[in-house]
DNA sequence: CAACCCCCTAAGCGCTTGCTCACTCTCCGT
DNA sequence: ACGGAGAGTGAGCAAGCGCTTAGGGGGTTG
């Protein structure tokens, strides 16, 4: 499927081009630990073992067990950002590009929620220095969707009371999916991703139908 | 303000009727404690020391710190559900119970943020047996709003394609206002649930201008 | 073959955790 | 006056925590 060796977001564990192969491993066991128990839960020996090592091993390839978190909320932050700007900076009506921002933004969280889930709940466990560094993603994240709101505002296709009380509303939605989400559950990411495509479309005041197709 | 002694929702710390006064501290130690820092990484000593007693004097009123996390959930959840269930048995058209309930449930969020932070995001750290019974309050909460928007749907008010996954879209989007409300914030809990409510009238096809007013 | 580096392990250190125990104090009914 | 009950304490136990250290095998170099 994939010709590119480079993973860019696509359904396999986002975590392909971690070298060496023990660290990728440690980083993967560290997510579906966390994920499941949360961080502090979540012991240095539990992930060594996921990882078919000793507790030691881990040590060399990571400084703390905060540093492996550390370093999960950070691309994971900055894949989750990419995925709105490229919608931004994209062709298309401003509708199209801000279905396009929600519906691959939620797929991502619903296909890794996993991933997502840590990303996303488990930051307050990280350093101040480390959280600092995150916390201006998600900034930026926030405001590639408010100016996708925005432009479509001042275009007077979006009606838009509050532009900065719905970024945060649309985001908070999206994100939310990967708490909820459940791989062995009802709807696949893609039909989440359509829906709430659509929902949102409806909140910016540009909705059809609600089922995500304008 | 209240001349009911009972306490149900309002501003004040939804604790109020816990007896004795030893152990309302140490609930509400608990909240601040587990809001902040999450439920595994909050000691029993600092849970103790914030209620302004020795460690040991914790477990003449609680058994374990899962207990008191159990109280927690399951006071919040019941509280949370019969917030949604008010606003479903009561008079008024499709769209006012919609808005009802949106707006009372997020505002309770957002007003007790610090304890609806620990109901909807530490329920993970709850012993199996404790965790079954708050997902059924859960299931009854989803069950109410399902039934409000099915109920609009069947008179024709609402346009609803997916009444299930809007269901859930609802629910995710006003919970997790506990998660990113900040009290010195930008919007009050007033605001930010008139907000939502409009939001969500949108987002069920009923919406007007989209700032809460139909 | 030896010197080297890298990756890894067994053992364990120092500390903190949830929780217990023996005991004291205060209040209350008789 | 006094015994009992309930609320509280200081000290500390067993277990588990994050992390370190000393050392060992295996491959690539001279």
């Amino acid at each position: 499927m994939d010709a590119e060796p480079k993973n860019t977001g696509g359904k396999a564990e986002p975590w392909g081009d971690i070298t060496p192969d023990a660290a990728r491993r440690l980083v993967s066991a560290a997510v579906h630990a966390f994920a499941e128990r949360g961080y502090h839960a979540t012991t240095t020996r539990d992930i060594a073992s996921r990882a078919g090592m000793s507790p030691a091993a881990l040590y060399i390839h990571y400084k703390t067990k905060e540093e492996l978190l550390y370093q999960i909320s950070k691309v994971g932050h900055e894949r989750a950002l990419a995925i709105v700007e490229r919608a931004r900076d994209s062709e298309g009506t401003h509708a199209e590009r801000l279905v396009d921002a929600v519906r691959s933004f939620v797929r991502w969280h619903a296909e890794h929620h996993t991933t997502a889930r840590v990303v996303q709940y488990e930051l307050g466990a990280l350093a101040e220095e480390h959280h600092a560094e995150v916390i201006a993603v998600r900034k930026a994240t926030d405001g590639a969707v408010r100016s996708i709101i925005e432009d479509g505002v001042k275009a007077g296709v979006f009606d838009v009371p509050d532009v900065r009380g719905t970024t945060v509303a649309v985001l908070s939605l999206c994100i939310d999916v990967a708490r909820w989400f459940n791989a062995a559950g009802r709807s696949t990411p893609d039909e989440v991703g359509g829906l709430y495509a659509g929902l949102v479309l409806r909140m910016v005041g540009a909705g059809g139908r609600g089922d995500g197709r304008s």
